[in-house]
This record gives C-alpha cells, sequence and structure tokens, in this order.
DNA sequence: ACACTAATGCATGAAGCTTGCAACAGGGAT
DNA sequence: ATCCCTGTTGCAAGCTTCATGCATTAGTGT
C-alpha cells in the first residue's frame, strides 16, 4: 500500500534513508526526519543552503531552530546520509549522499550545470598520476561562464554592458 | 641599477604593478600601495586573505582600515591587477594577477599544490564542446587529498586517527 | 596650485555559522 | 511498557568575514 496522497513530504523513504543513520549510532530526531524530508522534496535534485532547509522546515515546525538545522546537517553529513559543497562566493550547500554529481555554477547567471562524473575522469588519473592526488570533485563547483554569458563578454557592444553585468562571485 | 637590499618589502616594482593601474583609471594610494607591496613579497607566490594581507599592512600603516582594505582589494582586482581564489571552506584568498595558477588543496593537511595550466585544458576543451561553458579553473581549488593523507584514510591501522585527522572543509 | 571626484577612516551592520548551557527526548536495557 | 543514560534541542549570545553610509581627505588632470 504506496500512499502518495502526500503532495509536498515524501513518505516512508525518509525512514529508509535514516534507517542507515540510526544503525551507524545516529539518533533519529524530528528535526533529522525534516532536514532528510526536505532534501528529499521535488523530482529535481535539491541543493539547498542551511538556511533555505531551515525556512522549509519552519512551515511545519516552527519551534526547530537554526542552529539545530546546522548541527543536525553536520551529523548526517558525517555519518554519510548527506553531502555539501561550496559553490564559490555563496553559502554552502547540501544535497542527499545518493544524489551525488559534479557541479557547473556560471558566474555570470548563476545557472547551474549537472556534469557526468567520467567527465573529470581522465583529469583525475592524471593528477593521481602526476602528483599522488586524490582529487574530489564533487566538493566544490567548478566556476566559468555559459555560452550565454560568454557572448555578453565578448561582445560588449551595446552602453555599458560591463558595469551592468556585475560579476560576483 | 637593482637594490635588492630591502628584505621585506620590494622596490618599485610595485610602481611598475601600479602603472598598468593608473593608466587603467585607477588612483593610485598608500593602501594599494601597500596591499601590492605585500602581495609582492616573499620569494614564493602569496596567497592571502583579506584580513592577512591587513594585519601585515598595519604593520607599517595602523590607520589603515580593514574596511579600506576590502574595498581596495576589489579595486585592484576590478582593473586586473590581483584575483581572488575560492578555497573551499575559507575565507578567500588574493594573489598577483600575474602569479595566477590551479591551485590543488588537501582537505586533510591543509596543503596547497600548484597545478600547471594545461593540465585542464583537456577537461576545459571537453567541458566546452559538451555544454558550451567555459570553465576558469584559476577561479576555485580543486580539493581532495595528497597521497599522504590518502594512506592515513585507506589505513585506519592507528588508534583513532579518523578522529584526530580532522576534516575540516 | 586648483578643483573635481574618487578614496579613506570610522562606525555600524549583515550573512553565515558556532557555542555554552539547561531542559528534553531517543532508544537500549530492564 | 518503563527507566535511565546520554545525545540532542532551543535559546541566546557571539564570532568571522565582508559590506555600507557618510563626512573628511587626498589623488590627478588641467
Amino acid at each position: 500500500m504506496t500512499v502518495h496522497s502526500l503532495p509536498l513530504t515524501p513518505p516512508d523513504e525518509v525512514d529508509e534513508v535514516l534507517a542507515r543513520f540510526r544503525a551507524n549510532g545516529g539518533r533519529v530526531t524530528t528535526p533529522r526526519r525534516a532536514i532528510v524530508s526536505v532534501l528529499l522534496e521535488g523530482d529535481r535534485h535539491q541543493h539547498l543552503t542551511a538556511d533555505e532547509v531551515a525556512s522549509r522546515i519552519q512551515r511545519l515546525h516552527p519551534e526547530i531552530a537554526v542552529s539545530t538545522v546546522y548541527r543536525s546537517l553536520d551529523a548526517l553529513e558525517t555519518l554519510g546520509v548527506l553531502e555539501h559543497i561550496h559553490v564559490g562566493h555563496g553559502p554552502t550547500v547540501y544535497h542527499l549522499a545518493h544524489q551525488r554529481h559534479i557541479h557547473l555554477v556560471c558566474r555570470g547567471c548563476g545557472d547551474v550545470v549537472e556534469l557526468s562524473d567520467q567527465t573529470l575522469a581522465a583529469l583525475a588519473a592524471d593528477v593521481q598520476r602526476r602528483h599522488g592526488f586524490a582529487i574530489e570533485p564533487h566538493h566544490f563547483a567548478i566556476n566559468g561562464l555559459c555560452s550565454a554569458c560568454t557572448l555578453l563578454e565578448t561582445a560588449p557592444l551595446g552602453v555599458d554592458e560591463v558595469t551592468t553585468h556585475e560579476h560576483r562571485h
């Protein structure tokens, strides 16, 4: 009997994820259940900042403190339930560990492109061989310019697009 | 006549760098001269946080405010004198633009390995072709584990190296 | 040397994250 | 099902990194 009537919060998928967490010595509490719940929401992969996670949780549980969210995110990450990545100038974002992927972030428009793991395989092998360094490409976003923003930059025909197109990074 | 008697602060190399800055409309002031000076110090490439830059400047010029350092770093970067990079969990670090290189940062020991530009050339071309995305590999540090720390992680023979070898990232 | 305007110093503030502590609750043992 | 131990929470305060408003100061072309 699969109950899919709840629109926002996923059902027992949450407990499924947290079962491994408990097995590894973590306590399953309301805040931790809520965190996994919001990260499972939606069809697409979620990359949420701690603050975004807190806001969404507080729609249902206003009593849950932001500091608890930070500490719970930490606990969940330590036991492998989720991971964080750094997206450049912005705050840290979190996503479930099983939704791991590499991120390209455009410094112009902020768009995020997901990259296949094998795209970096050759680079990783090269760096490993030449430097003995095992890169962890999921842990950071690769910055750059998407095609649209590249056009804007290389062709500053208009008025003052250099100043209007702010570089916030 | 090359005067290399001054040990800490480089000589007129500072003015050389700032000449282009002035030519592009920037005003050469004491704080800006001091910033370029500390970034030119030492034999190796400098990667300093804004706070580190401020501290070193204030040894000679205690009146220079931290906010001025931030704004001056910004101004110098806008006119191409220097660049900043994100090294993961830590604060932004700055270096002179002509000392540009790619950074590998070990999440275990914090060591930084410099990488040649061509190491990423193949990846950059691949991403450009497949996604139309122009990556800017100097702008972020690539995180991972150096060979020594990889050994520590894969062989947790000792007492409690997992806990003593903190993962701060 | 002058005047125009950018840059500075100071104070204040905001975002993102951490921490101390008393009260509370999860979950293995009973 | 209940108890107890210990990890977890909520609250408040604080910390780091960086940004900003404003009156004063100081570069730079003329």
